[in-house]
DNA sequence: TAGATTTGACCTGA
DNA sequence: TCAGGTCAAATCTA
């Protein structure tokens, strides 16, 4: 039974990723024809690749959780072991091989506010967990390692680390490597289930996308003090890095920043009525602000992000550096016309 | 009670 | 040998 629901989820989030696939797909298509600029075509392209990254990696791993001998042959344990305990093993084996070679790599450095007693780094758009602390030769600061909340789930090799800079401490920098093959489950579950169930009450407590682990435990002073203080600066950039931004600088009352952010998208008819979104983005040594009309937040990819909630703000500032000069931009974004069939996996053997 | 965090121990590469 | 990185049991928290 346990295995029917995992194939299940699989299966819905590979239908996610290829239905995402076929709609910027679909963008892309669109905008061949029109006077869109290379940069916005190259961004649509990059999210092309990029959902077929996620889904072809999702099979990977079901390939593996399903199929125990695909790990075996080289560990004697791993004939009669259970898959999660091989592929544990495997990459414990493994794991300092990865550390030093194959995962990409870049930093950034963050501020963060002062006197909030606020450790959050950043809202990087992805749940992590810390794994590890530990105090570094010359450093005041210890350094915190986090890896990605899906790591177990859906093999996300994503990690981070966070250090405290010495002269600096309201400086911290961000050490990445690794890139999230995941997807938010939670966030777009409940986001999906809270559809057509709009005015019933708790949707913050139903729906929390998790774009950042810390943020949800902090207080809502903090998470609005975030809003005016957090910024974020690219250091070595190498193409891989998550796109910088700045909250809103309009505190939240009730709710955290993600479910404010999220439960706005989740109104159909109002679609972030009124959210009123800045963002800085570090082109130069100067902080460019951006203000998207609401309808244009829409479309840069929040109904995209009905499906992949984690990545709303890279969404956002990604389509938005791409047209720096025109801040309507010119992406349109529509499940309207995604007629994808997910019947085509309904074949039990597809997932077996 | 499940999930997240803490922290000492352990492992690896330089 | 040591510093950095990770593991995993204990502990905390919602």
């Amino acid at each position: 039974m346990e295995r029917v629901a995992r194939i299940g989820e699989k299966k819905a989030l590979i239908i996610n990723e290829l239905t995402q696939g076929k709609e910027i797909a679909n963008q892309l298509k669109s905008h061949i024809d029109t006077t869109t600029t290379y940069e916005t075509c190259e961004f649509l392209v990059e999210k092309i690749l990029s959902s077929y990254e996620k889904a072809l990696s999702m099979l990977n791993w079901s390939a593996l959780l399903e199929s125990p001998h695909s790990l075996a042959g080289t560990s004697p344990r791993s004939e009669n072991c259970d898959p999660l305990d091989c592929l544990k093993d495997q990459e414990h084996k493994q794991v300092f091989k990865k550390r030093k070679t194959t995962l990409p790599r870049w930093s950034e450095q963050v501020h963060i506010c002062s006197g909030t007693g606020s450790e959050v780094p950043t809202g990087d758009g992805y749940s992590w967990r810390k794994y590890g602390q530990k105090d570094i030769l010359g450093c005041n600061f210890p350094r915190a390692y986090y890896r990605c909340t899906h790591r177990n789930t859906q093999g996300c090799l994503a990690v981070k680390q966070v250090q405290k800079s010495d002269k600096d401490p309201s400086l911290v920098e961000i050490t990445y490597r690794g890139r999230h093959t995941c997807i938010q489950v939670s966030g777009m579950t409940t986001k999906l289930a809270s559809f057509g169930d709009e005015d019933s009450k708790g949707s913050k407590d139903r729906y929390q996308p998790q774009p950042e682990a810390e943020i949800p435990r902090q207080s809502q002073e903090v998470v609005s003090q975030l809003g005016e203080c957090l910024k974020i600066e690219d250091l070595d950039t190498n193409g891989e890095i998550f796109p910088s931004f700045s909250f809103p600088s309009t505190p939240f009352e009730t709710e955290s920043l993600e479910s404010h952010f999220f439960s706005e998208c989740a109104k159909e008819d109002n679609f972030l009525g009124d959210f009123p979104p800045q963002f800085i983005l570090p082109a130069t040594s100067e902080s460019i602000y951006f203000t998207l009309p609401p309808r244009h937040m829409t479309n840069l990819g929040m109904v995209q992000n009905l499906l992949s909630p984690d990545s709303v703000l890279t969404e956002i500032v990604s389509a938005t550096t791409s047209v720096p000069n025109s801040p309507t931009g010119d992406l349109s974004f529509s499940l309207d016309q995604v007629d994808f069939d997910p019947k085509f996996l309904d074949i039990p053997e597809f997932f077996l």
